[in-house]
DNA sequence: TATTTATCATTACTTTAACTAATGTGACTT
DNA sequence: AAGTCACATTAGTTAAAGTAATGATAAATA
């Protein structure tokens, strides 16, 4: 039928003219140079012409070359979309989530048998990483980021409306004696990384003056609730993270003003891969969960 | 970077799902029916998924299998077009036209040197076909078509306005007293393998009861011709491939009356390639020539 | 119901394609 | 002039693809 070239070779010659260095695509390819030189020199004899012209120190692409690869990358291109689509349109089968630790542990993996009930055939592998950027590699089809929205080339859904509270354990709260914000200078305050979180809330609640930074920094927001719980101190607590403890009763919510921060957890996607099979059951399930939550909080 | 599928996998997976039988694929790649089996069955592994369901009597895509097959049908055919494209945007190197044996004689060939000077880079290659239908297959870039101009899925480009012509060699016309068309009926008549020509031309004349059925058949009209330049009878000659021969005095046209037969001499090439490089170098000469002849022949 | 037939799967083996290691080549660098 | 960098080449190895023979299954046929 079709007289196709040789597909492998095409492989070679796409990495090479990207790097525009046999070497350099040998090692993305991890084979050595010598294979990439071989497999070129294959397709251009297929093709009876020069795809590179090869001067000592430098590989350049021909005219015929420079088109041809423009093509085939595109081609490329497509044929890794259509194959990740793949994975993703059947039910069956898993589907990578990346999640931030503190999310992960005190609200994610809380609700995930839920989804388990909804999608028994669908697996979920949960990948928790520190690093937002990035954090969507080719292994990770869908992630909860924290941040403003607004991520080149990804879809982003936000989930909660997000606020900071001042929280302690409830017998910290007894034997403190904490009646206004200002109370607050005498005791321990929790931090985690969110830097200038209390100076903020001081702010906010007509205490500029004070920095609010004594006591210790965890790496975490879920290190340090477990340490409010404990009673070590007080932790300015974002409202979605905290609520399984506040409704259990292991926190209490000390003061009623709650610092704004124009940041949330966001449910992100590839552009182009929102409305494929898994993708699309998992941020509907996720959604509506949510949607669900906070009309169980209104009432 | 990219984790691609096996690429000759992937081929086998197409052409497999295009039959819907690993079996008839197998014929179309020229391998066996276990090859194919194989191929498939490490696409699969690779993907996790089965692209197939084997019936005993019959084979299936799955959904998965189809949408893959679909994409992937496209993916091969960008492919293919990419590649075809490659070998004819330089200038360097072949192009294959087809032509009618007739055509080429009397017409293409005498006026290919013109071609060479103008691009000596490029060869041509002449295959002389008698089938239209067909003709336009992979090894040929561009053909010449006898017809209608109507043929699917191809651009055609008229090459000459034509008609039939009696001619005869200028020994014949002295010796054999020929003054009207109803002379014609005592002399021998020449015919290709157009039917029905001369009765059409007896016809045009008021000769409505002459069937013009004597005399030799040949298979094509450069034979009827060198019957004619040789004083056997008389031929209904084209007038584009008699031009040389009359010019040249070689035969002489006896009467006026020329027949119109709605088909033509065209340039034909694939719809999707008219615009790309050696194609349209090529097309240019060709109807600049035509053109060019024409304009001399009005002067 | 038994037999044949068509089709894909499987296994053990062979062939071919791809890759490697070592070395060569030519031009720029120092 | 010696060193280095990057691709080419050659000969030999490894891995992928393909074959031949056989097995399994279910539909078609007798």
């Amino acid at each position: 039928m079709r007289k196709l070239p040789p597909l492998n070779a095409l492989k070679s010659f796409e990495v090479a003219a990207r790097h525009l260095s046999f070497t350099k695509a040998a090692e993305e390819l991890f084979v050595t140079q010598a294979a990439v030189s071989h497999q070129v020199k294959a397709l251009e004899d297929f093709l009876e012409l020069k795809l590179f012209i090869r001067r000592n120190r430098s590989l350049l692409l021909t005219e015929e070359g420079q088109e041809y690869y423009l093509e085939l990358r595109d081609i490329f291109e497509q044929l890794a979309q259509a194959t990740d689509k793949l994975r993703l349109v059947s039910e069956r089968g898993a589907l990578t989530v990346s999640v931030p630790p503190s999310f992960a542990i005190l609200w994610f993996v809380p609700r995930l048998s839920s989804f388990r009930e909804e999608h028994p055939d669908m697996d979920i592998r949960i990948k928790a990483v520190d690093e937002i950027s990035g954090s969507l590699t080719d292994d990770v089809d869908v992630a909860i980021y924290y941040g403003d929205g607004r991520w080149p080339g990804v879809k982003a859904y936000q989930l909660h409306e997000e606020y900071l509270w001042p929280v302690c354990s409830p017998l910290l709260l007894d034997k403190a004696n904490i009646q206004e914000p200002i109370d607050l200078f005498k005791q321990t305050l929790l931090h985690d990384e969110t830097r200038n979180a209390w100076k903020d809330w001081f702010q906010l609640v007509g205490l500029p003056q004070y920095k609010g930074d004594n006591g210790p920094v965890f790496s975490h927001s879920s290190l340090a609730l477990q340490a409010a719980v404990h009673g070590q101190g007080i932790a300015l607590a974002n409202n979605v993270l905290v609520k399984s403890e506040i409704d259990s009763g292991h926190l209490v919510r000390i003061f009623p003003q709650a610092l704004q921060r124009n940041k949330a957890f966001y449910l992100v996607c590839r552009d182009n891969q929102a409305e494929i099979g898994k993708i699309a059951t998992f941020r509907q399930w996720l959604l509506g969960l949510v949607q669900k939550e906070e009309q169980e909080f209104n009432q």
